[in-house]
DNA sequence: TTGTATGCGTTATCAT
DNA sequence: ATGATAACGCATACAA
């Protein structure tokens, strides 16, 4: 095993001091070029590299970016981080990941944990107890220590800094119109609760759609699902929602979700029911991940672009973080797209 | 906006010295009670907490683990972060997350950027292209730098370390034993290339199984995949393979698959064909993901426990980290276990 | 009871 | 052309 090599060791090794080696090795002419040679040959050799924590000290910079993320275990999260590891990587910058499991406290803690020097920025997304109680004081924290944010997804007006944000309330109405291009007359909508802004959003493009479509707005066509864990009787409990709305409204001939899951599940129950999709009933879902690929039919549904967004983020926090002036914050909207596969019609149908 | 604290502030802001300030932060019993209780208000009221990078600098360790994953948009490697991260922040260590993108240089790049310090140990489940090309030069010299390493689920003989794997062999044998066990005489097995390990000793279980059962191999039954990205185009071509076997073989009665994207589509084909699963055709894939969950029907599957081997990796990297002695090396394995939903028959079939 | 000095590894300023 | 010294923030052995 060799041993750890620093300027010191490599100095008294070569009878030199710890300020010429350190010049060697950055190839400062003032060095001659016998040493230098003779430095440079001996770091390579012995694999030296200069220790980052020193650095980080002396520089007071991590060159380290700390990610909040609510899960992991989820494709647009993981899409994200996706998108600010590469931006990051390429740039020289190490991605120190906390997950809060949308908990406030383990979002506190997991800030606090890194409040310390360990890095020079968060990027956040927050977790959904966050949003309910609306409980900033921890971000508040990490400002007044002059620490940049950037949240992406789930932000906050309350907090001021940089922010990207999905257009979801344009996205929601949007896969609504699709859904009314092709002919639908009457929608479901599978939506969360009002707390999460993503829901509340995409519903409010739900109702803007139906408006200029002149198409009235009934409540019993829309599921609100308050908290839906991985377990197979919440998963079922869905299930025997959405059924008994289509006991009472047979007639439901589109269903637009607000993610992936909830559209997969009507999806299936549309089949159990013996609803052709999409020929009787057209389906849209949100977020372009993998089970919209393999659902069948492949599922039409609105892409976020979660690495894009993740690439953004990264770059907006970079950019503040190497800037001298003190940058304006910004507040980027990223389109979102509407994939279509073979949940919806491709043509309308011909009503006259 | 608060200044950032440091002892020397505190010292020179209340008219004491650096290591009284420190010493009465730890409530050490030399210091006056009345100072103990000055500084400490004081340190409270501003928030002060030690800064992380010169207490690493000092103490030659940053309570940072290096994680490096091929991909974090996968089921299994986000739910092993998650076990990871969970043991991790329990003592107080970060998690630094490096992707591969299943390459080899970007695995070495990324262990690169982090043995200068950064990171006290890593754990590491290596690139497809690490295990093809059977080039570990960057691992031998993280070992060169006394660096520990936990290897999981994709790991190499070559390299001496702690490793968690599951035991995929058994897990192959167990699944197609299963099969077997409800009636089923030909089975399709869809694996990947044999440089993958996790593909080849579920191959091989495979084979034990047809072995211990008295069914013979049948080459035609066995599609390797090569690469399967994304794609629409390659998703296709895998459907068409299976297809062309179908073709063949009209009376293959299971499906093993080594994933859960192979298994699912093999589920798709199956049904487009006009197959009834479970009744005609039985499948049982791999991964307890989110496809099989929503598959329909539900897919039969051999769970892997990802965050039992994230919990297990970091403990055991932690161990080595904080304990004196060496210790010994360990392979510890992680028992599978077989999931059972609707794409299996629940009884065998009666024949006589 | 308090303070001084040293070292962790690096860079930069300022002698020599 | 080279080297001594200070500083980054902290802990600690040792002096006072």
């Amino acid at each position: 095993m060799k041993p750890k090599m620093t300027l010191k060791k490599i100095a008294s090794e070569l009878g030199l001091s710890i300020s010429t080696v350190s010049k060697a090795l950055k190839d400062d002419k003032d060095i001659s070029q016998e040493n230098r040679d003779k430095v440079q040959a001996f770091a390579k050799f012995y694999n030296y590299r200069p220790n980052s924590i020193a650095l980080s000290l002396k520089n007071k910079k991590t060159k380290t970016i700390g990610v909040i993320i609510p899960e992991i275990v989820h494709h647009f999260f993981a899409k994200v981080i996706s998108g600010i590891e590469e931006v990051a990587n390429s740039k020289e910058y190490n991605v120190i990941i906390g997950v809060t499991n949308e908990s406030l406290d383990k979002e506190a803690i997991n800030m606090e944990m890194l409040i310390d020097g360990s890095i020079d920025g968060f990027i956040i997304s927050l977790s959904k107890e966050t949003l309910l109680k609306q409980n900033y004081i921890h971000l508040q924290e990490i400002q007044n220590r002059n620490i940049p944010i950037v949240m992406f997804d789930r932000v906050v007006d309350d907090i001021v800094c940089d922010k990207i944000i999905v257009d979801d309330r344009e996205a929601g109405q949007m896969a609504v119109q699709k859904l009314v291009d092709i002919g639908c007359k009457k929608i479901l909508l599978l939506t969360t609760m009002d707390y999460l802004n993503i829901g509340r959003l995409r519903t409010e493009g739900y109702k803007d759609a139906l408006d200029i479509n002149g198409i009235e707005y009934n409540e019993d066509l829309v599921i609100k699902i308050g908290e839906l864990g991985d377990s197979d009787e919440e998963q079922r409990s869905l299930e025997d929602r959405i059924n008994k709305v289509f006991d009472k409204h047979p007639d439901i001939d589109g269903i637009f979700g607000v993610n992936e899951i909830y559209a997969v599940t009507a999806l299936n129950v549309a089949r159990m029911r013996g609803l052709n999709v999409p020929d009787a009933l057209s389906v849209i879902g949100f977020s372009d991940g993998i089970l919209s690929k393999y659902a069948r039919p492949h599922l039409t549904t609105v892409s976020q672009h979660g690495f894009q967004i993740g690439e953004l983020a990264a770059q907006t926090l970079i950019d503040r973080l190497e800037k001298e002036e003190e940058l304006p914050f910004t507040t980027q909207l990223i389109k979102t797209e509407l994939i279509i596969r073979d949940s919806t019609r491709s043509t309308p149908i011909l009503s006259k």
